[in-house]
DNA sequence: CGCTTTGTTCAAAATAACTTGAACAAATGC
DNA sequence: GCATTTGTTCAAGTTATTTTGAACAAAGCG
């Protein structure tokens, strides 16, 4: 028989109010950058719960599959948002939540944003050679003169991620503190 | 008879090789911020366009329907990322690009993410609310606990905005050029 | 070893998001 | 006014993404 939403079993404790408001301010911020709503389920029951959780509470608890766990907890450890903590007396895995906001913004850029700006480097060098190509002289100094402004664009979001970091871990940067000439990043 | 993809009638001039692959630059990027394939298809091709292009120039060059044309303009005008420039001799709308990256994603950032950042603080206070009616002591002061978590990321999100701008307008924010006493933004 | 527990994979089903096109409105010129 | 051009809306169709669950591996235990 499966756990109803309202059991009260031992092995899958419903989600207390405060609880499920919580995981639904993570889902709809992971929709926001693109995530599946699961991966904001899980992370969001990790986060309110006060011990670490099993693969098995987070599946019957939040009422989704074993696969989708899975997948999620994949993800999140990937990013670096999730950690394995060993449990005397159980074979199973227990996860809890990495809680710095700095190391989560770090590990989603790394892996979701930054190859993409590489790539997108890659892609305009390939594009500056296809404009060589173009007959009309006019046309291809406009087309010269975009791609250097995308160049520029690409340039500057480079420099905003470590200015980002920064703010993120709370490092007062509009300091003098610096002990060397170094950007203060 | 539709256009088809390589014709050279005047009324819709096949792209050129550079154009088809800087729009895939912007549709590769939009679909990363979550945006549609053809939000970043017509972008691109008023990007890359020297002169300014109208609504029916924007379907057939790009082979996607008038529908989408209308809702992905809309979209980009409400955004500020494409602006309407008169043209004598025409009572069609000619859409010209915003170029300046700073304004792009002030836009992008005013509607698609501030509405989210603020109606989450409302959340927050609902869930400490929430969190009033749990009977156990030791669980609600956890639960205080996260939802001041959750707070302070908040707070540096929003303290982050700012400093993005900042960045992406090329001011230098490090030096010393205040004014007055006012945060250097 | 063989059995059980634990977790992963992946093809198919379910869901969500985007695009289309025809009906509709708004504005212009005659 | 009336016809034409121009642009919008939205329900239905299409496409892309996510979730499911059953088959499969991997590891511990007796």
């Amino acid at each position: 028989m499966a756990a109803s939403r309202t059991d009260h079993t031992e092995s899958s404790a419903a989600l207390s109010p405060w609880e499920t408001s919580t995981i639904e301010v993570f889902t709809r911020t992971v929709n926001l950058v693109g995530l599946p709503r699961s991966v904001g389920e899980i992370y969001g029951l990790l986060f309110c719960a006060s011990t670490p959780q099993t693969f098995d509470m987070l599946s019957e608890r939040l009422g989704i599959s074993r696969g989708s766990v899975s997948q999620g907890l994949k993800f999140l450890r990937q990013l670096g948002a999730v950690k394995v903590q060993y449990v005397a007396g159980s074979r199973k895995d227990h996860y809890v939540p990495e809680l710095s906001i700095k190391t989560l913004v770090q590990g989603f850029v790394r892996d979701q944003f930054t190859p993409h700006l590489e790539s997108g480097a890659e892609r305009l060098d390939a594009i500056e050679a296809l404009i060589k190509s173009e007959s009309d002289p006019a046309l291809r100094a406009h087309a010269t003169q975009r791609i250097n402004t995308l160049r520029t664009w690409q340039g500057r979001v480079q420099k905003l991620m470590p200015i980002m970091m920064a703010a993120l871990g709370g490092i007062n940067f509009l300091n003098q503190s610096s002990e060397s000439g170094d950007a203060v990043i």
